[in-house]
DNA sequence: ATTTACTACTATGTATTGCAAGGTATTAAA
DNA sequence: TTTAATACCTTGCAATACATAGTAGTAAAT
């Protein structure tokens, strides 16, 4: 008999959506780590770097993290515009960034070594 | 006032489980493009690598992967235990490993420019 | 002064994936 | 017949990305 509790995705042709995550807290703690930033300068920040990123995603990542305490942040006026929220890396931030990194460094290792020694014939 | 939707994560030290989403999918296609291969062959493979996989994990992807014609199996006969099932690529299936190499391509190439362009500081 | 446009922040619901935990079934040996 | 080993399968939960919609402040235009 045959199970059918899987079905195709829906709007992923490549499972690019799904590859990003948990990168992009990543991504995000590394620009911080230059700078303060509000949301709207992240998002620039990353797609210049070819990583969209939209506020449904950002927002609710930016609350969390401020949570955990990795973030904070405070008002500031601008010149065009409501006040913005900029946002700063707090110690435990930079804490998990560098977690993050370790991470990150370790699953490219495993992934380009499972292409190298497996797939030889991907192109 | 404080909006509390988003609570600290369980048990992921750092975010080590939402980084690898999308990205057993492309080793297990990888592995399977070398040849065929049943469950646990993949599972020692892949901790070769230091990607550990679990069952919970590997069986509803490879269902997953079949329903969506990207493999298909045939049972053989093992020597020391109940039969196995083989998996092996369909043209499909090729497609998607090209397909996933160019997505995780693109987004090692995305992470590493914001780490070097940002990212100063990490160590 | 009211409307309009722009900027910025927030909330809700859905889809997908990874995993723990437990279960079923076949084979071979004690 | 029981036990152990191997192999496959299912269920329920946790977590993130995103589409979509909504709220609100500021500045310019009418």
């Amino acid at each position: 008999m045959e199970t059918e509790n899987t079905k195709a995705p829906k709007n992923d042709p490549a499972g690019q959506a799904q590859m990003r995550k948990g990168v992009l807290e990543f991504c995000i703690l590394c620009i911080l780590s230059e700078k303060d930033a509000y949301p709207s300068e992240i998002i620039d920040a990353m797609k210049e770097s070819k990583l969209i990123v939209v506020e449904g995603t950002l927002y609710p990542l930016l609350m969390r993290l401020k949570n955990e305490g990795r973030l904070a942040y405070e008002w500031k006026e601008s010149t065009s515009g409501p006040p913005r929220k900029y946002y700063r890396l707090t110690p435990a931030g930079k804490d998990l960034l560098k977690e993050l990194y370790a991470s990150w460094s370790e699953l490219v290792g495993s992934v380009e070594q499972i292409v190298k020694k497996y797939s030889s014939n991907i192109l």
